[in-house]
This record gives structure tokens, C-alpha cells and sequence, in this order.
RNA sequence: GCUCCGUUCGUCUAGGGGUUAGGACGCCAGGUUUUCAUCCUGGUAACACGGGUUCGAAUCCCGUACGGAGUACCA
């Protein structure tokens, strides 16, 4: 691949952008990459009645916290600015125009209830109104291949509402290249005139798209196979400017866990698991949606995630870093058929992740939920605990669950364990056990395990008597690191002190 | 309805004319941990269906079924 690769992600600012699209981005940051290419960011903001103020916001956050940003964009390297669609919206008229000076567009006056009207009634005989040739020149629509020249300056100088529709060609079949599924078929007969122009004066997603990519001299582009239907008509685009296209791969879209169709925003709330990457806040409604960085998960282990999620390396290799990513992605690697998002390996995912970071990480990712217990200790003590847990945890904020034993004496004693592990003879042999405990005088772990496994075996009864209860005394439940390990951590005083405390409880 | 795209274990996928159809998640069992989790080992489980082409088809072709997307003056 040449050393000019552009691409672009260019979503609509109409609320966050979910994983979906966030996969969209990443694929195209990666490929970029890959080939030496630039990553371009662009607003599609033409649809004014959709637009929400603090989305465009939330997509650079959102890019940035994936560690993805783009090269180019809204405010940064404005080689090709503005990146936002509603700033140029000047521009596009005069391509508009262009396509009407040379016979691929016209003018249309048909009023929505019109076209409606027209749709019903196809529907009712069991047909599909396509506005093309079938119906333009029939006398049913008004536009100017109907209309005399006099008459479309009429309507236009009273100030009639019109829109620009393109022209499709005729009985011809369209030959296309998809990165990801090859050759495309389609006769332009089944396709429809879509509108360009709108009467508000703002170009539809297809011209802007079109005259922007070119403009932005995007080599490649990347979407989500909702656009492959648009595909002809952006082809056909080209054709009508004179423009070489860009080639074009389609994502497979990422469908539902469970159910039918595709993931949509507000399946994550029916589910259990966050859909977008940051929480959101609803600007109107003031409703917060969670987000995978506030639920816990590390944006590098949802990366990976992502870039699974339809590709593969064809290896067996399931980890990878963003610059493996980059350095093993290829497009022809992507797959053609929608992949059903899977909430159970995006934590599996994670807990890789977890591991591999290293202690020091992980307590400062851990020393701000101790201070919101109102915990407070020291780093080096922290450390050690980490160590001793991490290993069964998914997320940091399981450490907590799995730690809090190390800071505090527990304050329950879970009534299943209790019953099972707590006999009639257990307080006598705890308090026996205290005592030996207070017998030791250096209290480390092999001393800890020296005298304690010395007694039990002295006393020739089962290790689980003692260490059973003795570890329901310790930590509240039959859960937790190595005995010998809890012990010495929090020292002898509270070791015996708990168990105590354990004995006054539970008789 | 119409147009387009797709279909390998429950899920993500590898493979792509001759394979014991491989891996991962999940699930189950055993081992380790005198606990729980981790970890290890093993197990479970798939080529949608019907025709063709071929010595041979999961793989190529055609149909069918099913799934998905699009069908807006939304992107």
C-alpha cells in the first residue's frame, strides 16, 4: 500500500458513540497506522434537528480515552478544515449545482405527504415505488425533468421548497469492490433518486460525504455494513464529479449477546453491560448511562476486545497490544458476517489485562477506593495485599471484596460456613489455639506455620478442625489468600483479637 | 414487499476439494490450593438444508431456509 493513506471516522453528533462505532474508529485507526496513514475526525452535523450539543465532546474523550485519537480533526492539524460539516456548509451548493449544470441531478418539488401518498399507494398493489425512472417522467412527480424550464423558474422564484435529487442511470449494472466482500452486483434500476440537496439548504449525508472524502483526499473508507446499500449511489457520485473513489471496505455489525438484531444503545441497560465507553449524561433528561471506563474495565483490555470482534489475525494469538494490533491488522482479515457481542469475554479480557499489569499499578489504582472506605495505610502494605489478590480478581474494584479483611475485622461471620465449620468443640480448641499463638514470639510465617501445624498435629486431629474456623475468624467466610499469609499481615494482636472476637460470637 | 449482504461448536472464530474440522469464551469433571478464586488437565459441542460439479464437497455452483442491513428532505 502507498504511503498516502487517509482515513476517516466521521460519525453523527446525535449522543455518544457506542462500541459499535467506536469499533468503526478503531479499525480505521489501525489500518491507518498500519500503512503510515492519517487517522481523520469529521463531524457529520447535517441533520440539525438530531444534533446534541455535547456529543461531538464525548467522541474525542471517548477516541482519546481508547488511546485512538485522530490525526486530524476539529481543532487540531486543520489541513482540510473545517472538519465539521455544518461549517462548510457553503461548499456544498456549488457542487450541487455542478451535478445540475450536467445533467446528474434535478430539481424536485414533491412535498412529502406527495411521496407518501405515492408509497401507500404502490404498497397497496403490492409494488415498491422507487423514485427513479419508473415514476419521474410519468407525470406523477414534479421535477424539472417533467416540468419546462419556465415553470421550474416559477416554482423556485416563488419560493417554492425544492430539493436536488441525483439522476440514477438507466438499465445499467453496476460492477463494485468491497474491501472485505468483494464483488457487489446491482442493477441501477432498483435504485432510488436520493435527495442531495434538502430544502433547508443543507446537503444529505450522501453529498456531504462524497464532496468531503474527496476534498479530505480519503484513499479509504471505512464504515459499517448499514452503508453498503448506499454504496452504488456513492459510487456512482464519483462517476458524475469526474472523481477517482476511494475503495471502500464494509464492518460487519456487531449484533445483540442474545435476541435478534443488531446492538442498539439502549440494549445495554436490558442487559447488564455498558454499550458506550464512557458514562453518559443526557443533557435534557439529565439520565446517566454507564460506560465501560467508569465500570471498571481498562481501555486497552476493551481495545482488544474490539478489534476481535470481527477480525482476527488468523493466529491463535487473543492478546494484543495496540501496537500489536496495528502491526497485525489487515482488512482482508475482517469477516463478512455480523458478530453477536459477547459481555462474558469482554470481562475475560480484562481480568488478562489485570494480570498483567504490575503491583505498583494496580495500588494506585486501588489506594483511592481504601481512602473512600476511610481506610488509611501504607503503600507498602498495599502492595503486599495486591499481590495476594489480584490473581482472583476481574476488576480493581474487586479488590476491595476480596481485601477488605486485611484492614478491618470482620464484622459478619456468612451463616453457611458457620454452621458447617463451628462445632460445639471449636471455641475451647480456638482459645487453645490462642494461646499458642501468643506463644510466639518472632511472628512470621514459618514460625506462624511451625507452631500452629505442630500443634494441630500434636493434638492429632484434622488441619480443617482449626484452619476452617480459624479462617472463618479471620476474614468472616471460607474465601481469601493463604491463612499463614492473613495472619502475619495483620500481625499477632488482631490475629488473636479476631479470633476472640470469634469465639464471643459464635460460641 | 423489494434490494443488497451473510450462514463452521451456545458465543467469537481458524480452516477452504481428501483434516481425528483447530483455538478462545462459557459450561461440566478431575487435579492443585487443607478455603474461595486463580492455575493445570480433560470433557462437552459445529460445517443450515436440498440439489448439482467431482473419484471425493464443510470447502466450488445453483436453489431453499434462516439471519442481518437498507428501503427518510437521519446519518
Amino acid at each position: 500500500m502507498s504511503d498516502n493513506v487517509r482515513v476517516r471516522f466521521a460519525p453523527s453528533p446525535t449522543g455518544p458513540l457506542h462500541m459499535g462505532g467506536v469499533r468503526t474508529a478503531l479499525f480505521n485507526y489501525l489500518f491507518a497506522k498500519k500503512h503510515n496513514g492519517t487517522f481523520v475526525l469529521r463531524i457529520e452535523d447535517t441533520d440539525q434537528t438530531r444534533y446534541v450539543a455535547n456529543a461531538e465532546q464525548y467522541i474525542v474523550d471517548a477516541l482519546e480515552w481508547c488511546e485512538i485519537p485522530f490525526d486530524e480533526g476539529p481543532g487540531k492539524n486543520e489541513k482540510f478544515g473545517p472538519y465539521r460539516q455544518s461549517e462548510r456548509k457553503d461548499l456544498y451548493k456549488k457542487y450541487a449545482d455542478e451535478l445540475l449544470a450536467n445533467g446528474w441531478a434535478y430539481y424536485a418539488f414533491d412535498t412529502a405527504d406527495q411521496l407518501d401518498a405515492h408509497r401507500k399507494d404502490h404498497e397497496a398493489n403490492g409494488k415498491t415505488f422507487i423514485y427513479n425512472w419508473h415514476n419521474r417522467e410519468k407525470g406523477r412527480l414534479v421535477n424539472s425533468l417533467v416540468l419546462s424550464e419556465e415553470e421550474v423558474q416559477q416554482k423556485i422564484e416563488a419560493g417554492e421548497k425544492y430539493v436536488i435529487r441525483f439522476k440514477t442511470p438507466q438499465d445499467e449494472t453496476l460492477i463494485l469492490q468491497d474491501e472485505v466482500r468483494g464483488t457487489i452486483k446491482i442493477d441501477t434500476n432498483t435504485l432510488d433518486d436520493k435527495i442531495l440537496f434538502k430544502s433547508d439548504g443543507m446537503p444529505t449525508y450522501h453529498l456531504a460525504n462524497i464532496v468531503d472524502d474527496h476534498l479530505m483526499e480519503i484513499s479509504h473508507v471505512i464504515r459499517g455494513e448499514e452503508w453498503l446499500p448506499s454504496l452504488p449511489l456513492h459510487s456512482l457520485l464519483y462517476t458524475a464529479f469526474g472523481w477517482e473513489s476511494p475503495k471502500f471496505a464494509h464492518l460487519p455489525l456487531i449484533l445483540k449477546p442474545v435476541g435478534k438484531g443488531k446492538l442498539g444503545k439502549r440494549d445495554g441497560d436490558k442487559l447488564g453491560f455498558p454499550v458506550f465507553p464512557l458514562e453518559y449524561t443526557n443533557e435534557n433528561t439529565g439520565n446517566v448511562t454507564r460506560g465501560y471506563r467508569e465500570d471498571g474495565y481498562f481501555s486497552d483490555a476493551f481495545v482488544n476486545m474490539l478489534a476481535l470482534l470481527g477480525w482476527n489475525p488468523g493466529t491463535e494469538q487473543e492478546l494484543f497490544s495496540l501496537e500489536a494490533l496495528i502491526q497485525a491488522f489487515d482488512l482482508a482479515r475482517v469477516s463478512k458476517s455480523g458478530a453477536k457481542f459477547s459481555p462474558d469475554k469482554t470481562k475475560w479480557f480484562n481480568q488478562q489485562y489485570l494480570q498483567q499489569k504490575t503491583d505498583n499499578e494496580l495500588v494506585s489504582l486501588f489506594l483511592p477506593i481504601l481512602e473512600n472506605q476511610g481506610i488509611t495505610t501504607n503503600k507498602d502494605f498495599v502492595e503486599k495485599v495486591v499481590y495476594l489478590i489480584k490473581e482472583r480478581a476481574v476488576f480493581v474494584q474487586d479488590f476491595w471484596d476480596l481485601s477488605s479483611f486485611f484492614f478491618q475485622d470482620p464484622t459478619e461471620y456468612d451463616p453457611k460456613a458457620a454452621k458447617k465449620q463451628w462445632k460445639e468443640t471449636t471455641g475451647a480448641l480456638m482459645t487453645e489455639l490462642v494461646s499458642v499463638i501468643e506463644r510466639i514470639e518472632d511472628f512470621t510465617i514459618e514460625n506462624a506455620q511451625t507452631e500452629i501445624k505442630g500443634w494441630i498435629t500434636s493434638k492429632e486431629i484434622g488441619f480443617g478442625k482449626v484452619m476452617q474456623p480459624l479462617r472463618l475468624s479471620l476474614v468472616g467466610k471460607l474465601a481469601g489468600p493463604d491463612l499463614f499469609d492473613i495472619m502475619t499481615m495483620v500481625g499477632k494482636e488482631t490475629t488473636i483479637k479476631r479470633i476472640q472476637n470469634a469465639i464471643t460470637n459464635l460460641g
